[in-house]
DNA sequence: AGCTCTTCCTGAAAGC
DNA sequence: TGCTTTCAGGAAGAGC
């Protein structure tokens, strides 16, 4: 579900309420997808939150101990990963628990932060202030503290798909499907085209777009395609301005031509076969029979 | 080494 | 109606 976008969404729903705030206990459900359920249950109570932020599509808690905190010599971040369907948010014990909700963290002034994710694709995990920044040198940079120079230099040569790379978290880390695919289109670059042919005019569109389009989707506070709310529970708006995700069998914003989709990286690709042109090695591309309208 | 494909999990929607 | 198939905002790990 979530990429750059929401993720900050998310990120500044929490700024507001939960630093300067002690988690006192952990809850538990399905724990498969925490990388030492132990650890998170036995060393987080005592550990008050003190920042909140991003790194590509991973959330960081920066924790600071407090007297109560086992180990409290040990200096510890809370880091995780929404994966495909994760959500987190504060809410009152009270409040409905929806489904998937696995993790609770209580806090010591009665509400709790809640982890829910109906595919656990998530992760959550304990990073130390020492490994931190070794964690963070293992993602690519974020695309919108990247100058144009440094954004070719991270593709020049590759023979990887534009989107492939687009994709890549160790290339850049936030992107996802949906902002691939509007940034190529509003590129005008067909997403199986190969990084390493595409011309620096190509590149400085891009980078351009993929600028915009996250700026934009920031702010109009992430994609709601089925189920995307932010901290407080609200859907994002930005979903009304994609110009390719998701429009299969509608017209081109721009030319008019049908979008089509096709399996690029994996991934299903959307794009308008007339303003993105397909590169020549046709075969690289997996058309998809198209369904009737 | 670099790239692509499959797999993990659950649920919604489309197909038959 | 009901059963089966396809697909989903991610990304590690397997395979080429």
């Amino acid at each position: 579900m979530p990429e750059l976008p929401e993720v900050e969404t998310i990120v500044r729903g929490l700024r507001t309420v939960l630093p300067g705030h002690t988690i006192t206990s952990v809850r538990l459900g399905k724990t498969d997808f925490i990388e030492d359920p132990v650890a998170v249950g036995e060393l987080l109570p005592g550990r008050r939150m003190e920042a909140v932020d991003r790194m590509g599509k991973f959330i960081r808690l920066k924790l600071n101990a407090t007297p109560e905190a086992k180990h409290p010599d040990k200096h510890l971040d809370l880091v995780i990963h929404l994966g495909m369907t994760g959500w987190l948010g504060v809410r009152r014990p009270e409040d409905p628990v929806p489904p998937h909700t696995h993790v609770f963290f209580e806090l010591e002034d009665g509400r709790e932060l809640r982890y829910t994710d109906i595919r656990r694709f998530g992760q959550i995990l304990l990073v130390g202030h020492d490994e931190i920044d070794n964690f963070a040198a293992r993602l690519g940079r974020e695309p919108l503290e990247l100058l144009l120079q440094e954004f070719k230099a991270r593709l020049a040569g590759r023979q990887a798909r534009i989107k492939a790379l687009l994709l890549n978290q160790a290339v850049f880390r936030g992107i996802g499907n949906i902002y691939a695919d509007e940034s190529l289109w509003r590129a005008r670059i067909h997403p199986a085209r190969l990084a390493s042919r595409l011309s620096s005019a190509d590149l400085q569109r891009l980078w351009k777009a993929i600028r915009r389009v996250l700026q934009q989707a920031i702010e109009d506070r992430g994609s709601s395609i089925s189920d995307f709310v932010d901290a407080e529970g609200q859907p994002g708006e930005y979903q009304q301005k994609h110009r390719a995700y998701g429009r299969e069998g509608k017209r081109c914003f721009r030319c008019g031509a049908r979008i089509r989709r096709a399996i690029v990286a994996g991934r299903s690709s959307y794009f308008c076969p007339r303003c993105q042109p397909a590169p020549r090695a046709p075969k690289a591309i997996l058309e998809i029979p198209k369904a009737k309208t």
